[in-house]
DNA sequence: CTCGTTCTTGACTGACCGTTCCTTAATTGG
DNA sequence: CCAATTAAGGAACGGTCAGTCAAGAACGAG
């Protein structure tokens, strides 16, 4: 019972999610997230119970829909260098050093990447997509002659 | 003429790329910078003009003295792999996109690495980097069959 | 010694930070 | 219809943010 709620909850994560990826958590103010998100304040404490608590919802979900689909190596690298994987690479550049639980989310979408890409490829897609981040382009990596675990994907 | 210094600028610029290179731009405060630098708030203002000013003094030294060293393949991977290079890290990923001096500098910066290991393995030893920050170990890069610009480190 | 200049010092500003409280509105079970 | 429950909405909290102001102290030049 009790009176229902007026927004979807998904939808504010997937809010949070977008915002997140855009900029450092600590320019992400809760402010951006009430006026992005369309809701209010005490419904975000509410649901959330802080700013850190929607953080890891927003993180949780990022990988559960963004990360774990890509069970291809394909895939899997286009979508880390396009920058839809930015809400992990902020996780892993900034918060993991300082948030045990974002470590460990982080720590198991990336093995997951590893298990199709391997290691080596996983990392030159973030320090390709952390270039472009910049405005430096850079060779794609098509030339890099690693051995990844499925190497199906070679044309 | 007037009253000397009673602090060392290089000192302070040298505290500050410590500082901006262990957390992103906003989670430095100036009371942070204030604290661990030794130097009084209106000194800083009167020399750096802004926290931004202070930020990019801090970030064209660190470039000219940490970057522009790197003139042989191995060092350079070894001083982007072990976080030598973390606030040329930072700066690519969150205050590029967001300011244009950072970006500039920072591009200049990968071109200059670029021109020992190429663009490849820059990235990759960028990324090994994010994922060292997370906790998570990747490959040596020596397993990469890449084609850098002067493979005289080879061994 | 005095004047002009530069740096130091600490208090202070308005704005914004994440978070909480309180009242009111909407719902369901009895 | 009433009571219990849950959320909406808005105002407010102390704390901290980047940046400023005014007064005094330490120097060189004359």
């Amino acid at each position: 019972m009790g009176r229902p709620r007026s927004f979807d909850e998904n939808q504010v994560i997937a809010s949070a999610i977008t915002l997140f990826a855009s900029r450092s958590y600590d320019s992400v103010s809760v402010d951006d997230l009430v006026t992005h998100l369309g809701v209010h304040r005490n419904s975000l404490y509410k649901t959330f119970g802080s700013k850190r608590g929607l953080y890891l919802a927003a993180l949780r979900r990022h990988l559960d829909q963004d990360v774990r689909p890509l069970t291809h190596g394909e895939p899997a690298l286009e979508a880390i260098e396009a920058g839809r994987l930015d809400l992990l690479l902020f996780a892993a550049v900034e918060r993991a050093p300082v948030d045990e639980e974002v470590a460990a989310e982080v720590a198991r979408a990336l093995t997951w990447l590893d298990a199709e890409l391997g290691g080596l490829l996983t990392a030159a897609a973030l320090g390709r997509r952390v270039r472009t981040r910049a405005g430096v382009s850079t060779p794609a990596l098509s030339e890099l002659a690693g051995s990844p675990p499925h190497p199906e994907t070679a044309t």
